[in-house]
DNA sequence: ATGCCTCTTGTTATACTATAACGACGCCGG
DNA sequence: CCGGCGTCGTTATAGTATAACAAGAGGCAT
């Protein structure tokens, strides 16, 4: 499932990705606005995270508003309702690669293309906040290094 | 040893965390300058994440430069050296609970109070990366939520 | 139909986070 | 002496994000 680096059908990763947002948009009450239905068709294009503003310069060009809370309102939506997520270590934003079923999201980012592979991990910090009183809301999880495609020709880590 | 969220002699973590400091800079031809160390102290004073601009208002006070770029070069240096860690969740800094040997650390961040516990655990998505070919350079581990005691009078997690 | 409420999109303005680029100074080896 | 290097300081700018307010659309009770 998590074929981001890999070949596959693209087609396929959009269509079913539009699909589960429009019914779980139903099922909730929740309305997918042009707006919205746009940003996520936006990310959707390809699975690298685009920075807020990268989205909302492709929103403007389609004639939608051209100010930031246009394109951090739609993101919110989307990343909210769990058809998006937020990669910390890049401020940006990718579509869910599994959206519909509820999950905590881990990630493989590429630092050279930027694109992003989610996979599906226990949390990891469980037993150490059960331990502490610490109350989990939220786990980010995100290794950062070069994807398949860019490790042969990208520069040194540092 | 991860006792942010616990009582403890605080005094101990301030200085066997200088110490490795200094210890290291020698060791490896570092020089931990009076700003350098200054940042480290302040950061020290408590387990809680602080902000890159809370840092420089420290150090400004106290007869520092007054510029970003001043709170930003002494943070990266610990950063890099392992003194100290970015939140990434909170884009802040916090001192290293561990100086001096090398690890991959993990947080439990709270939303309330900015504290935060440093956990030791395992590179969580080694299996999936290598079944990938992709190859890992850092790895972010942040659980965010409420610590034992803002729990009880937090508001809600929205 | 009117008024009211809520949601959505749009705006202006501002706050917060971070880095590029250049200058001055001190240190040290040649 | 002097040249290179590392550190600290500056100015200026780039990049990320939100607060606050205005306007229109649609539902729904009166
Ligand atoms: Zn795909
Ligand atoms: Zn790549
Ligand atoms: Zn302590
Ligand atoms: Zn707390």
């Amino acid at each position: 499932m998590p074929h981001a680096f890999d070949r596959h059908d693209h087609g396929t990763c959009i269509a079913s990705a539009l699909r589960a947002a429009e019914e779980t948009c139903d099922g909730r009450g929740l309305s997918l606005t042009p707006l919205r239905r746009r940003t996520l068709e936006i990310l959707l294009e390809s699975h690298a995270a685009l920075g807020a503003y990268d989205v909302l310069a492709r929103l403007e060009a389609e004639g939608f508003g051209s100010k930031p809370p246009v394109a951090y309102r739609a993101l919110g939506f989307l990343v909210d309702n769990g058809f998006a997520h937020r990669i910390e270590g890049l401020s940006a934003f990718v579509a869910c690669a599994r959206p519909g079923a509820p999950h905590a999201p881990s990630f493989l980012v590429c630092r050279s293309c930027r694109r992003v592979a989610e996979e599906a991990i226990e949390a990891p910090l469980a037993p150490e906040a059960e331990a502490e009183g610490f109350a989990i809301e939220r786990t980010v999880v995100e290794a950062q290094g070069l994807c398949p495609a860019c490790r042969p020709h990208a520069k040194g880590a540092a």
